[in-house]
DNA sequence: AATGAATGAGACTTCATTCAT
DNA sequence: CATGAATGAAGTCTCATTCAT
């Protein structure tokens, strides 16, 4: 009986959604199958799959296979700068907070998270490659990198720290996350999110003492 | 002694020392290849002309694509492992000298070379979808986490210094120079070597302070 | 007076007579679609879109693309058959003239228009594979041949010409035609109306000098 | 047991013929194709199919079905070209001889041959959509043009015609035979080729009497 | 009557793999 | 060993057609 109310559920017709969200529809679906299978092996018949919908359903939207994967990158990335952002402005004023909170957001679901993580790194992977890639990812390591910079001014003027280059610590900082995030998805096993944690805290104290107490 | 025969035997096989360089051969020009298409672009009969062979030249050595992935991977790990283990045993004696030649080993050429980086992470962004790379990617990781925590452990024994985790450490130095060079290929305009070096010895200098004097 | 009636009758019935409009129309948008990217090309959808409507109207009004084709070339020959048929009842009795008049009406335009002309050859192409095609076709010859073939017997007949058969010079001038039709086509800028006006008059001079004096 | 040897036969693979051999064959199957199912109808498959081939042989050897397609029309005109050079220079050398040769070759098979019309036709119909068609076609017609405006102006100058304009005269003679191919195409039943090669003659008879006697 | 989102068959094309040479 | 013509499965993409709105 379950069985048959299900094909009758299937019997209806997806409804017509609104544009915008079929499009993120089959967005979530592509990162869900890059997830899963890997971007090489991703076939527009397994993410129509995934939406439940048909074939031509991709082309319909997003003209071609390129577009589709850009589209996703690029939902990634205003994914993420609505939560950096948001995380930005609602965390307390003083830097020193917005710096670790803005940390924190990088190391904690849902961003940290094994599914997103080997999605972004699929495109990573073919960056070199695929100039459309390279400039959103630069693009947004920049904004990032510049906002990261400007807080650690902030508290190297605030604390008086000598002989500290802020360039040098939002570098430091982004990369660390990055190369956090990529051994959450080769070597999930052993990766430990507290530790991470406690890797980023402890590098912070030991560069701004004064702001970060143990 | 049965290497030393083994070797002396191939002397006397030279079909056998052939099949050897052929083999490097298509590996470079895979190398190559994904290096200037990207990993899901890269055709089997892109790697032929690469090698200035002919098409069914990679079944005959590799009997599948699959194959020839997986090797070229592999030949990338055991090329940075000697390079890695050769900067092990040929730098000075003490353990935090080692451990910054390591860190700057993995911060220059040929090591840290855009060209390289692109096929690393190539196969980094298949790795979760891929069980076989993910393997590989890991076991490397894992190897050189136990060497760098036990090199920090001398220093840590050495230097007395209190409320430092080993592996924390470690873990940090690993991430910083993965994330390295991940910014080396995303943003190659931006990217410095020099301030990547001085962000590694910044933080070494701010974790070990004797071992690392400014 | 059914006419009369049946045009009354429209009067009451804007639907019909809508209907009818759309047809014309989607048809006139199909011939431009056709003349612009030819037969193979044309979709549907550019029909739809030349037309300044949607997507599914083109099977609203013919059910098919088969169809819509079909009754686009039916609408060619109707055209072409009004204008031939009104330029044979309106020009002057004799038969001379009226074959003249005829010949001068497939060398100017509307009728020899290179758009035009694309269209009725885009038929052609496919006429073999078409029987649809092909039997609309060969109707149309079939009765102008007729119909020539009629004034040239009676000029024939008149002019007392001896040694001419009046199915071979119609012949001729309907193939004529079509091969002027067809420079037309494929060579626009060697093509010269009035040497082609002047082609089938010396052709004329030459078979019937009686009727069409230098 | 016939059975079994077709099977047998089946299982050698087509031998690996020259090049140039597997083209023309293709190109000779697409005719195939092109003439029995029309142009748009058409599909690579068939032409494999046709040939014997697999689905993938076209692309193999002519990259795609545009170039397939471009390439036999060349291979058409340089066939139409091979034989009229040929007639050209083997006939006698008298102008008027040559001129009824070239027009007889246009008339009989294997030019006038239905199943090749339908072929050029397939390309005229698609000429105004299809620059590339468009020019192989204008350049064949100028070419032959020119050849027969030469050989006219050879027989005016030797029979003293008075107002004859050469390119009239061979302009008409090249709009004829398209017409006729046209009508071998559209009226299969009702063509005759003794009656179109009675309206050429009776043509040339008309326009140059001293050389095309009764 | 008209729309246009959705479908899905089928087209073109790519490419790993095979195998006669 | 090596070649490269050929295969054919599988991918992307197009588009006539359907149908809920």
């Amino acid at each position: 009986m379950f069985h048959i109310l299900a094909i009758k559920a299937e019997k209806f017709k997806p409804r017509a959604l609104a544009k915008k969200r079929r499009r993120w529809q089959l967005i979530e679906a592509t990162i869900q199958c890059i997830s899963k299978k890997g971007l090489s092996s991703t076939t527009l018949a397994d993410v129509a799959k995934e939406a439940g919908l048909s074939q031509g359903i991709v082309n319909l939207h997003f003209n071609s296979k390129d577009n589709l994967l850009a589209e996703t990158l690029r939902f990634l990335t205003d994914e993420y700068d609505a939560k950096f952002m948001n995380t930005f402005y609602s965390s307390p004023v003083a830097p020193a907070d917005k710096l670790l909170a803005l940390m924190e957001l990088d190391l904690k679901p849902p961003i940290c998270d094994r599914r997103k993580i080997a999605v972004w790194f699929a495109f990573f992977g073919e960056a070199k490659a695929q100039p459309t890639y390279q400039k959103i990812c630069a693009d947004r390591d920049h904004k990032y990198a510049e906002i990261l910079k400007d807080l650690v001014e902030e508290i190297v003027r605030d604390g008086e720290y000598r002989r500290i280059k802020p360039g040098v610590v939002s570098t430091t900082l982004s990369s660390l996350t990055d190369g956090i995030w990529l051994s959450c998805l080769i070597s999930p096993k052993t990766f430990s999110r507290k530790e991470s944690l406690s890797a980023v805290k402890s590098y912070l104290q030991a560069t701004f003492p004064k702001h970060y107490p143990r």
